[in-house]
DNA sequence: TATTGTTATACTCTATAACTATA
DNA sequence: TATAGTTATAGAGTATAACAATA
């Protein structure tokens, strides 16, 4: 358990770290802005989902989900396909045009990267990974849901609160 | 030098923060944004100063810094003295109604990330906060002016993007 | 009746540019 | 002529709520 005056700090830190994601916005394309480039990325990385899959991988609302997918298949770059298991779905697919995307995105964002941390050594890059990724699940795991089937076939009781509207 | 695959994977990391920073916004009272937060915050901190440095400490054009230091300011948490110096600026200062806001907005963070972080260490949160105190400046010092004074009287020679609109 | 996804609306944050008043 | 600060405007991101189609 840390103490107070590192909370208060790190609430800081977290507060001014809005400029290095404005900074890494600024390299995008034109027609693809940060919340189009959330939704090619994730889909390389997971593969085919759903919206609501989506919608919890980006921690955003399903009705911002739905506006960046709109975005993204006006230009062709994911298709959406019905899903046969359950008409009200859609299974979204990244398109060739989108992985071709993907690529450019990643080059323009590593370069940046590189650049900006060409005196980072490995290990510090891998740290700073490391406690991102699990400041992140310190806050999902409160909200996302976990009612994964374990090996025993039991699901954690965990209350589901999804990024979703309250209807 | 890092590798490739761990610049994707910091770039993942950093799109994806968003959620934690509007869960961090979700706890502040509804008369005080996130931007107001950040101008209290820094006042608190830095002590008076004036609108070109609030804006460099934001990181945030001094247009944005305008509006939100007007909003704070029209809820009596800061007042606008004029600058003896220079007519044209003026001096930002706490009211004691703007302290015990920043005590109010800084027992809310903490009291959150105590929350959430309660199974982290001590120095697992030291090693966040120096790792992205880092991040923050390996960005920042490729725009922010340096040219302070050194030991011996010469100025470093780099190049100022301030954080001002081009005229 | 509950869920998936869409759309309409409103709010916050940001940058650009034009404007003022001083320097 | 240049700088400090303000304001107007536009764009992106998000949440809420109402809605349609399906389960």
């Amino acid at each position: 358990m840390a103490q107070q005056a590192q909370f208060e700090e790190l609430a800081r830190q977290l507060s001014a770290f809005g400029a290095v994601k404005r900074d890494l916005g600024r390299i995008l394309p034109s027609d693809c802005p940060a919340g189009s480039a959330g939704v090619l990325t994730l889909l390389s990385r997971h593969g085919d989902m759903r919206m609501s899959k989506l919608a919890e991988l980006l921690s955003v609302d399903m009705s911002v989900t739905s506006r960046h997918v709109t975005h993204v298949a006006e230009r062709g770059w994911i298709e959406r396909a019905p899903d046969p298991a359950d008409k009200r779905s859609r299974i979204l697919r990244l398109t060739p045009a989108g992985e071709a995307k993907v690529c450019e995105l990643s080059r323009r964002s590593t370069e940046l990267l590189a650049e900006r941390l060409s005196d980072w050594s490995d290990d510090e890059v891998g740290q700073l990974i490391r406690l991102m990724t699990r400041l992140r699940a310190s806050f999902g795991d409160c909200r996302t849901t976990h009612s994964r089937a374990t090996p025993t076939g039991a699901t954690a009781p965990v209350i589901e609160t999804t990024t979703r509207t309250p209807a």
